[in-house]
DNA sequence: GCTCCGATTATCT
DNA sequence: GATAATCGGAGCG
């Protein structure tokens, strides 16, 4: 079987089963490639967390589209983050890809992310994950099957630690964000922050 | 139109 | 810990 028919077959599932599934793999973008060790089920229209919790919109139309496919999105001005649509398909359900370790073209991921003072820093973060990958609008809706941005599932891991998902309003509470023990690249968890509200 | 504010990050105290 | 940066999506009228 093709790698790209197991990859297809992996995210078809539930994004609860599926989200967990995915810590360990890889994303590769070109040179580049990063080992995702934290990421954050949403799902769909039952999660008021999630982007797509009021319908479908031109933003989020990708979610409801085919499991496998890259749902990228534009925050705070400034940052891109990036989801993997999976099943059951329409469902609009989709992991976030919250951080990893940059494990290919070090190099190249070091001058994206000029800022970064460590190796660790690199991909640790949503935004900063997709900043070391170059992943942006222009990769929006794109097929993780094709190169040269492909996913690639990773040998089952030992151990997955689950907790709260991070900066939600909504839903703060289901323990839907999961990840990889030990690992340095895990974002540290912060509450939801207001903004115009003094105490 | 107009307003609010976000699945964040870097930098300052 | 606090806050600026920076812009487009979504809700409202």
């Amino acid at each position: 079987m093709p790698r790209s028919a197991d990859l297809r077959a992996l995210l078809a599932g539930p994004v609860l089963e599926v989200a967990p599934r995915l810590l360990g793999s890889t994303l590769r973008h070109g040179p580049v490639a990063c080992r995702i060790t934290e990421v954050e089920a949403y799902d769909g229209a039952n999660d008021p967390g999630s982007h797509a919790a009021r319908g479908r919109t031109p933003r989020n139309a990708v979610m409801f589209g085919e499991p496998g496919h890259l749902y990228v999105y534009f925050t705070y001005g400034m940052h891109f983050c990036c989801n993997v649509v999976c099943g059951p398909e329409r469902t609009a359900s989709a992991v976030l890809l919250r951080a990893g370790a940059i494990v290919a073209g070090r190099e190249v991921a070091r001058e994206r992310r000029a800022t970064a003072r460590t190796d660790r820093d690199l991909a640790r973060g949503p935004a900063r994950l997709c900043q070391a990958l170059s992943i942006g609008r222009d990769q929006n809706g794109h097929d993780l099957t094709r190169e040269p941005l492909v996913l690639e599932p990773g040998p089952p891991v030992r151990e997955v630690l689950t907790g709260p998902r991070v900066g939600l309003r909504e839903a703060p509470d289901r323990p839907w964000r999961f990840w990889l023990p030990g690992e340095p690249s895990v974002s540290a968890y912060r509450p939801a922050t207001r903004r115009g509200v003094r105490p």
